[in-house]
DNA sequence: AATGAATGTTAAATTAATTTACAAATAAAT
DNA sequence: ATTTATTTGTAAATTAATTTAACATTCATT
């Protein structure tokens, strides 16, 4: 629902003008008060209050001399991203992860931890419970812990902190794991699905940090998602479900999906389609060496060693794949459309045949214009996304970053 | 591409809250100091110099008086939405249509012409400028006009000016039909694709007006085409071509398109398509009422008076209708899904179907919380966007609405 | 008739950015 | 080497927008 948008007075211009410096301390390492006065286009004068209110403050450092245009000297202004910590927590089908980050997303901790999660939500979220605690105590003398992020698997309605839609996960659409963690802790909680996290870290940390209009985020484990991230905004739409693009038909006469479509992309395009496909195919391919073992890694290293078998399955999510992404582009005209997930592990040779599908299947005018790749980040994306959502929370948040530094 | 954004000053103060007023005054016919004040969160004593100054300017009249909250007396505060025109244009491939409008997106006069878009740019380029000029002369010593707003068959690359993917329009993809026009007149020319402007229309005088957080505005004509508008903007992406959801694959094994892509959703959901396959269908529906004509209006009634062809045709139209829609609604989970275009002359009956097959393939807490309707705009939906471009341009921008006042 | 609340205006107060002036540092010109 | 110009940063005065506070009207309520 459009919400009417309140009118402006000078607290709030205060208020902007600090955010937006904060924003561009995040963006680089170092500034300066002459380049911030640049950026923003505020006078110096301007930016020298704000900036030694900072110092006050103990947000930003001055650290030591930079040499600025015509090589004058001017002093380095830098973030004090490691005053605090954050963790993130990311929960998937058959494990958990969680990570200890500071504001500028540096990883200080991380430790994955097996889970079954058709056992129910009691285990899993009581083992959960119990690394967060460890991570507070630890830190507990250190550095103070100011959020936690929770990414769990999608689609997720935002109002209400159930889980949808996951079959896989008996018992958890009956409980609110979010009010669970949140009366747990005396640290905000806040929630994200898996691929919502992964495209915002995407857009802070991946190779076009930052530079992207819109970003989608393909994100493809056992299921296939997106996340969409709009000028550095996570866009939700209305319920919050925005980029289910696994439940987007590409085939009207395909096969029925739990979620009451026809055709789903998730079917044709999953590590567990993958598998599937792999298994029904090895009575035509006996000579494939994916006969004893068809995990998903084997998967793709004989996809990588030219197996027969491996070449026709991939080939043919790739297929799918590609209509699902020609989808999208046609749909959100895209500047940036960045694979994530499992699938990635496959390597380059997957990369460019999947290219050729897009490319066969868009306008020139289209696909020369709209970047399509593997994510950069190497690490736990996830993770590192769910650590963000908090992070912004309280970056994005004047008021609130006041009170955690106790202004 | 992701522009950073400026910093905030005293006059960007005043340019936000007095452009907020002038959305407020647009938003309600009548409004009061109080009411304003209330609405923004401003100070009475603010308002009131804001209204003032609009009053100096001949923006906005008092008119008689109004009672407010425990009937007190005030004044009522209108805009003078009267005080000047513009001029909105529809190009299609048979025909344009050209309508003069004041800023509350009242018609003062309309006209449908005949063109042929086959042969060529130039007889029908002619033929507008004519147009145009004969409501420019007969306005010259009455209202101003301010804004002529141009809507052309999409898609559209924004920065070129050129239309692209246009195979029916021959020639008109090796001229700019902007700078054309931007030469002719010495009124500014804004530009943008039927749907967006239709889009647009619906999201300001539609029956939810203004109320959508993202409204997605289904077009089908000869192709589908989509307009989004997000939190009242339209939505364009990198190259001004979101929405293209006509050239998005719903059946993987479909027909190649033009455009490229297989099974694209437009082949099968445009009123080319239903008269395609109805005339196709004859030979084993030879006593279909539609034997003799097969007008797209003809297999309307047809349609509605049970005729076994049309019934057939359209069902599967409509099958594919609707995995059209539930992909957009998974993909921007929109709270407002538009239908126009011809396609809704069939009437209710279609509605109907096509709202169970949409119910039929997405999750219930979705279609639940997704209205679907047909648009309420009676008249040319693609004139009044078009004019509304022109007009939002005006009243979206203070510096420019103070050009046109001369302040 | 007295009281209280809503509406609107006016003048003073407030407050954030700007303007102006200045000092320090350094490059470029002489 | 000296002068000049430019960049960086700070400090005080100014500007300009909203807010605050006080007041007059108007009308409902008691």
């Amino acid at each position: 629902m459009y919400t009417r948008k309140k009118g402006t007075n000078l607290l709030d211009v205060q208020e902007m003008n600090r955010s937006l410096l904060i924003k561009l301390l995040r963006s680089n390492n170092v500034w300066t008060r002459a380049g911030l006065a640049k950026a923003t286009g505020l006078k110096r004068a301007t930016i020298s209050n704000i900036i030694n209110d900072f110092l006050d403050w103990g947000l930003v450092n001055e650290i030591g001399i930079l040499y600025g245009e015509k090589n004058r000297r001017s002093i380095g202004i830098s973030l004090r991203s490691d005053k605090y910590r954050v963790i993130g927590v990311r929960l998937s089908r058959n494990f958990f992860s969680i990570g200890l980050f500071d504001l500028a997303g540096v990883e200080y901790s991380y430790k994955v931890e097996k889970i079954d999660a058709l056992a129910g939500p009691d285990i899993a979220l009581k083992k959960i419970k119990k690394e967060i605690t460890n991570l507070v105590e630890k830190n507990r003398q250190q550095k103070k812990i100011i959020g936690i992020g929770i990414a769990i698997p999608g689609p997720y309605f935002r109002n209400e902190g159930r889980i949808v839609l996951m079959t896989e996960f008996p018992g958890w659409d009956k409980i609110s794991i979010k009010n669970e963690l949140k009366k747990a802790f005396d640290i905000p909680v806040y929630f994200e699905h898996d691929a919502n996290a992964a495209a915002i870290a995407e857009w802070w940390y991946g190779t076009h940090s930052r530079e992207s209009g819109t970003l989608i985020f393909i994100f493809i484990t056992e299921g296939v998602g997106s996340g969409i991230v709009i000028d550095g905004n996570l866009y939700r739409g209305n319920l919050g479900i925005a980029g289910e693009i696994g439940h987007t038909t590409v085939k009207a006469d395909g096969p029925k999906c739990e979620c009451g479509n026809n055709g789903c992309l998730e079917h044709y395009c999953s590590t567990i389609a993958l598998v599937r496909e792999v298994k029904n195919g090895l009575i035509n391919y006996p000579q494939s060496i994916l006969n004893k073992d068809y995990s998903v890694n084997s998967i793709f290293s004989a996809f990588n060693s030219e197996d027969k078998l491996a070449d026709k399955v991939i080939k043919e999510f790739l297929k799918f794949l590609g209509y699902g992404i020609v989808n999208v582009v046609n749909s959100f005209n895209p500047d940036l459309v960045i694979i994530g997930g499992e699938i990635i592990q496959a390597g380059p040779k997957l990369l460019e045949i999947l290219k050729s599908s897009v490319k066969e299947h868009l306008l020139p005018e289209i696909y020369n214009n709209t970047i399509l790749e593997f994510s950069s980040l190497k690490s736990d994306e996830v993770v590192l996304g769910a650590s963000l959502i908090a992070i912004n929370k309280v970056l994005q948040n004047l008021s609130l970053l006041k009170e955690h530094l106790n202004i």
